[in-house]
RNA sequence: GGAGGGAUGGGAGAGUGGUUAAAUCCACCAGACUGUAAAUCUGGCGCCCGGAAGGGCUACGUAGGUUCGAAUCCUACUCCCUCCA
């Protein structure tokens, strides 16, 4: 017997909707073998935080005794999910594919328990595929079942562009729950309809239906978007310990109590005094958010690296310090190519894409030789040593 | 098969012969402020030369053409979309 408590967390922290959630209480509390559907598609290898809120949830489950089989879509990567425009997606080559689920898997397992994972390809099943299959699915769902999905018909109904290719792709992503005898499916809210085709396509083809579990979608780090790579405000999971850390600590102080309830497992009991700290204005939202930073980079990075990432923050951004682990460069080398100039310089060092670029930096008082200001004035053959600054968060090292 | 619409800077999207390196928004960068790499405010945001003033070059799907002058007009091509059959 699952203790009940863990269950109806399982059903209930950062969930959006459980489809049908009752049955699925009652399954879970019976059995701990069931098969947790979770697709990828190897177009996009990289995950975000955004796909973390989801792949916590596995681990929950899997921490309940029933086993993830996550599908590589090596089929419906060519397709692409109709996810409004640009329906043109290249074509990746096996070669790619392989490369991307390989990145993939290495980011999904820091999250969830890989001894507890069925790693499974589309290929395996729609590689045999011949068009009268295509047909007996295709024969399964009709036109107005599909544009009920809100994407389509708004499109529809505006008028734009809806590829056959965007229907085949629900069709294909709920075979796949056919083929792994799936008992409940993961995804995002924006999955909703694809997940239901996957049931009731189960259901047509005499398997017993799947459940469908919904999580949040996590808003990025511009506070009103959700999080994506396209979009620039994502956290990636591959991101370096230092430069997680930093991203959390930039999100808007509105949005530290969703981080918290999707990315982290406190309390909802300390959630809630939280939220209410934050509305009272009795808590410096910075340190809520340092608590926030150092609990996800802990989960993505381990405890040690969290420690140095906090720290790093503090000595560089907060009391505007020099980390140790800083670029450095040998005047001798540079007296030489440089024409002399310190617009140049900071080209040469990188710290700087161009010429205008960095003659720009320069005027707007970014660029500071141990700690105060200098222009194209100053002769690099005077410096001798010293800690050379661009910005907040360029720095780099002189030596002899 | 026919008719029509469109392709603009990292993204969205104005501009329909000169005042356009190209409005605006987003992203991004810098500065100020702040207990925060929040919020807010200010400035910036093609490349090269110049200390600056300024100058040169490249850019509005591709290739040509008209014009003193074209992102804007013409021709061809490529790609995309909509509608009617």
């Amino acid at each position: 017997m699952v203790k009940a408590n863990n269950i109806n967390t399982a059903l209930k922290r950062g969930v959006s909707e459980v489809i049908i959630e009752s049955e699925l209480r009652a399954l879970m509390s019976t059995k701990t073998t069931l098969r947790l559907k979770m697709g990828f598609d190897p177009s996009t290898p990289d995950i975000h935080l955004g796909h973390v809120v989801g792949l916590r949830k596995l681990r929950q489950f899997q921490q309940l005794g029933h086993t993830v089989v996550l599908i590589v879509g090596d089929w419906t990567a060519q397709i692409g999910d109709p996810s409004g425009r640009s329906s043109v997606r290249k074509m990746l080559t096996a070669d790619e594919v392989k490369q991307n689920a390989a990145t993939y898997l290495n980011q999904f397992f820091k999250i969830v328990d890989k001894n507890k994972t069925e790693v499974r390809w589309q290929s395996e099943w729609f590689g045999s595929f011949d068009l009268s299959k295509v047909i007996e699915l295709t024969s399964m769902f009709t036109v107005a079942q599909f544009l009920a999905r809100d994407d389509f018909s708004k499109r529809f109904k505006e008028q734009k562009p809806i590829a056959i290719t965007e229907f085949l792709y629900p069709l294909l992503q709920a075979y796949d729950s056919v083929a792994i005898n799936s008992d409940v499916e993961f995804g995002g809210t924006d999955q909703k309809f694809n997940l239901l085709v996957g049931r009731d396509m189960q259901e047509m083809m005499g398997q017993k239906p799947q459940h469908c579990l919904l999580v949040p979608i996590l808003v990025g780090t511009d506070g009103t978007n959700k999080m994506s790579k396209s979009l620039n405000n994502s956290i990636g999971v591959a991101d370096s310990a230092n430069n997680m850390y930093g991203k959390l600590m930039s999100i808007n102080d509105d949005m530290i109590c969703p981080y918290f309830e999707l990315l982290t497992d406190i309390s909802d009991e300390v959630l809630a005094t939280t939220k209410a700290a934050l509305k009272d204005n009795d808590v410096n939202p910075m340190n809520l958010k340092k608590d926030l930073a150092i609990t996800v980079v802990r989960d993505m990075h381990g405890g040690s690296d969290a420690e140095k990432a906090a720290l790093h923050f503090k000595n560089t951004v907060q009391s505007k310090g020099v980390p140790k682990d800083i670029p450095e460069f040998a005047l001798s080398a540079l007296k030489n190519i440089e024409g002399q100039r310190l617009s140049s310089l900071l080209v040469t060092c990188g710290l700087a894409k161009s010429a205008g670029e960095a003659k720009r930096l320069i005027s707007q008082k970014a660029v500071t030789l141990d700690g105060s200001l200098i222009d194209e004035n100053i002769s690099i053959n005077d410096i001798e040593s010293g800690i050379l600054k661009v910005g907040k968060r360029q720095i780099i090292r002189f030596k002899k």
